[in-house]
DNA sequence: TTGCTTGCAAAGGATTTGCAACATG
DNA sequence: CATGTTGCAAATCCTTTGCAAGCAA
């Protein structure tokens, strides 16, 4: 059996939630998969502008709510007061690597660290559900200058 | 020789930046020392005030920011919006378990993981200059419930 | 005296919300 | 058709900033 296309989780999280499919809704949905690197509301939201200039920006913050509670988007904070979103579903899990020179961002995943988390909040008597890591350093280009 | 206190890194800090030792920020260093939690903003000016009812907002933000700079505080942020501050000097490092249930915060460290990740950073080529870990789960109490 | 600091209030920027018109199941 | 949804604008929340008065060096 295929896997479930985004498509489909949307829309049986939706029905399940008593919520209605719509043409943004589904719009929304398409133009965030399109995207290949996490993206602010805002982004999105001139990102959708190109297309259908009548959206409004309180849709896509709502939509991308929406998203995030069907599972298939996450947020991530890099601490700038902007909240942007990436790819949930199907991707494996990463953290980020952010260099403060440029804001260059990489996804890196190391399942040792990960495992280790998870240890060290069962010594606590913790039972971890989820964690976000940010390593901040300098890229080697930003390194040489 | 005695290690310095906050006090005389601040007063350092101040003079060779140029800047002046207040009250005010003779003040709000002492009640920020005094805190042994993270604090917020506004909870430090609420704290303040029932000493100094004049004191601004601002100030506090301000005097914050100061302390940042100077080495004695960090920020630290939870997402959910407010910013809060921990001291820095004299304390060892240390990353955040969070109680999904009762925000519960406790502070953990582990070095091994702090190893790895400077490591999963330099195979990237980056220098890492700092992270932020972030661990969510339940609680024992939560965990039972 | 010079110019950094303060407190106040207003501004700022990201996100949320109230509401009337609209569209879905 | 009953209710969820949208777009707009206004409101919110935390934080920052402009400014005139106040103070440190």
């Amino acid at each position: 059996m295929a896997e479930k296309t985004e498509k489909e989780i949307f829309e049986e999280y939706l029905s399940r939630a008593n919520l209605r499919g719509t043409a943004q809704r589904g719009f929304l949905l398409d133009l965030f998969l399109k995207q290949d690197k996490h993206v602010s509301a805002e982004q999105l939201y001139d990102e959708a502008k190109k297309t259908d200039s009548t959206i409004g920006q309180a849709t896509v913050y709502r939509i991308l709510k929406l998203l995030v509670d069907a599972g298939l988007a996450r947020e991530v904070d890099f601490g700038d007061g902007i909240m942007r979103y990436e790819r949930l579903h199907g991707l494996q899990h990463h953290d980020h690597l952010i260099c403060k020179g440029c804001s260059e961002t990489i996804e890196v995943c190391d399942p040792i660290i990960e495992e280790l988390q998870k240890r060290l909040a069962e010594q606590y008597g913790y039972k971890m559900l989820d964690h976000e890591l940010y390593l901040y350093g300098l890229c080697p280009k930003c390194r040489g200058e």
